[in-house]
DNA sequence: GTCTATAGCGAGATAGAC
DNA sequence: GTCTATCTCGCTATAGAC
């Protein structure tokens, strides 16, 4: 798979005079550094003092960017879900055109809609491994559930259109539990919490991103398969 | 399976003469309503006021019950991990001990495993349910994830060596991989977050936990029995 | 656009009264 | 043991200077 395009690249050429507008390298800055603490410590464990000091910009900056911490915190999660979802749902896209009138395989499904994911998290640029964490902790989050929704709901959609397409005998209702329990797996993994190594004392090596979503991809398309044949 | 005990009865029965010694009452209030506060937004989003306030306490006797709210976040943690593992690991060893000199089964072992969590939020006690939710955010939180290993890491070591009794010819790395599969998908039904029922228009109603846990169980039943075959 | 200074508030914790 | 009062700190946000 391509890597990911740089999401934090500003989506105008900057002007040659840059002379009255948002430095665009503060305001990335200040998006870098509330990714990675709010990654770490959540919403309300992150103070904007630490975002402006990590960021190396004065402490009303954030707040005259974003209008208000909450307004930072939407930035931050909006700016990648954009870049990762399409890349995700253009993958679903061309397995279930390449497969035509056949049927496309559970697996292809799968790894379309997860290989942007772990590239994200197989990246070199930090920034995508600490949205990864992001993205994990607002998943199992009640208060913030509603941030999944918004950006989320259209990519599942259209990857259960797939799996019905993979799996026309499977029950809906079976479809729903088994994304359930795929996206718990899913977000886990990429909370990167390094706990399944410790536990298996350093058998397993969880950093290893793509060892890490071959398991998984493998194991729910197994899964999915069987659901088919109750 | 039977009820789980109550997590929040005092554990040595109070005096007649009440004299000198705290309020099991006000110290069992503080603690459920920590656990309902931190449940739903996470440590830094609570206060000690708010607490005290829900607990219908002064505002001075969570820091001195607890000594400081982390204090208090760690009593919240601890009270019911107890209580839950040790009727998960007594389950365990039930099926062990049953299946004698032959194989145990995955199912048993695995539904052994789930079974006193389901309960839990199955319960009518809101506390129970309120407590497998804190647990969720914990487990897919990166700063507070050694309160995992601290409470947890025995009773895990436990559920493997029951599963290569009943897959010896599974490999342990494998092992590993699925459980930690397995943990994100039954740590996002702890959450209890009610998205896959909007995501599936009402088709699946997630509040019926005995429903979402029969289907978790079922799933990874299937799937770590695989795992021998390769 | 950026930075300084500060308003205004509420936090965690505790000393001391009861 | 419980509660009152308060200390001290740091927070978000913004008005106004540059």
């Amino acid at each position: 798979m391509a890597p990911l395009p740089d999401a934090s690249a500003p989506t105008e050429a900057a002007p040659a005079k840059a002379a009255q507008k948002v430095s665009p390298q503060r305001r990335k800055r200040v998006l870098d550094a509330a990714e990675e603490l709010f990654s770490q410590r959540g919403f309300y464990g992150v103070t904007v003092r630490q975002v402006a000091e990590m960021a190396k910009v004065d402490v009303a900056l954030p707040n005259y960017y974003f209008g208000s911490k909450r307004g930072l915190f939407d930035a931050v999660f909006h700016r990648r879900a954009e870049v990762l979802n399409r890349a995700r749902g253009d993958g679903i896209d061309a397995v279930v055109v390449t497969a035509g009138t056949a049927r496309p395989k559970v697996e292809a499904i799968l790894d379309a809609f997860i290989a942007p994911v772990r590239e994200a998290q197989a990246s070199s640029d930090p920034g995508w491994r600490n949205y990864c964490r992001l993205v994990a902790q607002v998943n199992s989050s009640a208060e913030f559930a509603e941030m999944m929704s918004t950006h989320f709901d259209d990519l599942i959609e259209k990857l259960l259109r797939a799996l019905r397409l993979a799996l026309p005998q499977a029950k809906d209702t079976e479809l729903y539990w088994a994304y359930h329990l795929l996206t718990g797996a899913l977000t886990l993994t990429m909370a990167n919490t390094g706990r399944i190594d410790r536990l298996s004392h350093g058998k397993v090596h969880s950093e290893n991103a793509r060892d890490a979503y071959s398991h998984l991809v493998t194991f729910f398309a197994r899964g999915f398969t069987e659901i088919a044949n109750d």
